[in-house]
Order: structure tokens, then C-alpha cells, then sequence
DNA sequence: CTCCGGTGCT
DNA sequence: AGCACGGGAG
């Protein structure tokens, strides 16, 4: 077996089994737990999620002051600054009438420029819109991905969108699988392959070629 | 490259 | 008490 995407993936899962990520109680719920887990730990956004929760429909929310909605997501950190990048994400959700359905009828492209468009949504949180609030089939490529594959030995390309499409041309594109691989490597930079890694049992150990990195 | 920031780890 | 965290903008 070659030492691939598809061979890591193949290795993860076995190890760390089925993720079954965002089990979100909608779609637009986890539009906004993308927003909110911005560099920001998924624990502290299940708390503010829960302060939103007899809010949780688009109008609400638009309906909000912004210092109110501020206070809701406080537990998520960054909050002046996320309740921002909610509302100009609602504003753009307007135009759709708030309409999952019709949002997700627009090309794939199209809307993946739309979503860079607003203000506070940066490639990683439009690709976690993307495929896990609309079903799209995008490799989300974060800081432990290129962390991983980087100890690992592969060759990544610095600019995000390179990165993203090497590993998609090499992967079928396949919803569940882009979903899977996602939520698997950021299990496995949790429990081995953190800043300071803890290469003890780790399940591709044998694989590893264990580059030091500087920066990632 | 620096700031934004509260939470929960070690 | 120190530090990383499902990042992005200025």
C-alpha cells in the first residue's frame, strides 16, 4: 500500500473510528458553530450555541442587538468580534431568505466566492460551511492537517487552495469521506500529534517520517 | 506579523 | 500560571 491521502485516512479510521462530526440540530446551526469555533476550542462553542439556542433561527438572530448577541457567545471568545461576523453572515443569508434549500441550489464555486465575500469568513470557515452545513464535498484544510502531513513527510503547498486541491485530486469526492477525514485529523492532533507530539502509540508511527517543524 | 479573548487543559 | 484552541482581518 502506497503512503497517500487515502492510506493515512485508511489508518485513522480504523483507529479512531467513525467521527459522525457537527451533529448540529440544523444546517444553519452549524453555519454559525463555524463561525464561532474560529481558533476557538469546540467546548467553549457548544456553550455559546447553547446560550443561542431559543434564538436559533436566522430572523432571531438578525433581530438581536449586536451587544446582546455579543453576551450569548461570550463563552466562545473573540465574541465582539464573532457577533460581528455573524451579522454581516446574515446579512448575505438574507438575500437568500434565510433559505437553506435555495442557498444550496447556487454552484458550488459561485458560493464558495460569495461565502470569501463576507466579512469575517475566511477560506477554513467557508469550507466548514461548505461540506457540513450544505452537503458539499470540499476537503477542509486547517492548521493540523498541514501539520500532520507535514511531520509525515508529504509535500504540501504553502497557499491554502493548493494545499486543498492537491489532497482532493487525490481523494474520491465523496461527502462522507471529506466529513470523516476532517474530524479525524483534528481527533489525531488532539490526542498525538499536538504541538508538542506524543508519538507513544501513535497509530501512524510507523509511517512517520517525524519532521520537526518551525512554525506548524 | 499582531491583535482579538474566554475556557479548560497541563 | 502558562498555553493552545475546528482563524481572519488590518
Amino acid at each position: 500500500m502506497k503512503k497517500d491521502y487515502q492510506f493515512i485516512y485508511n489508518i485513522l479510521f480504523n483507529h479512531y473510528g467513525p467521527q459522525n462530526w457537527w451533529p448540529a440540530e440544523s444546517p444553519f446551526e452549524m453555519m454559525i458553530g463555524a463561525i464561532l469555533v474560529q481558533n476557538t476550542n469546540w467546548n467553549n462553542v457548544e456553550k455559546a450555541l447553547n446560550n443561542l439556542s431559543e434564538f436559533m433561527h436566522p430572523e432571531e438572530i438578525d433581530q438581536l442587538p449586536i451587544e446582546k448577541l455579543a453576551g450569548l457567545i461570550r463563552p466562545s471568545g473573540f465574541y465582539k468580534l464573532k457577533a460581528k461576523r455573524i451579522k454581516s453572515f446574515l446579512t448575505w443569508f438574507k438575500t437568500y431568505n434565510y433559505d437553506i434549500a435555495l442557498v444550496k441550489k447556487v454552484d458550488k464555486h459561485l458560493l464558495r466566492l460569495e461565502l470569501l465575500d463576507i466579512h469575517g469568513i475566511g477560506r477554513e470557515t467557508a469550507d466548514v460551511i461548505l461540506l457540513y452545513a450544505l452537503d458539499t464535498p470540499i476537503f477542509v484544510v486547517d492548521a493540523y492537517a498541514r501539520r500532520i502531513f507535514y511531520r509525515l513527510g508529504f509535500d504540501l503547498p504553502n497557499a491554502y487552495d493548493s494545499f486543498r486541491k492537491q489532497i482532493e485530486k487525490e481523494l474520491p469526492e465523496d461527502l462522507t469521506l471529506y466529513n470523516e477525514y476532517h474530524a479525524l485529523l483534528v481527533q489525531h492532533a488532539k490526542d498525538h500529534c499536538k504541538a508538542n507530539p506524543l508519538c507513544d502509540r501513535c497509530p501512524i508511527l510507523d509511517v512517520c517520517e517525524r519532521r520537526v517543524s518551525r512554525s506548524v
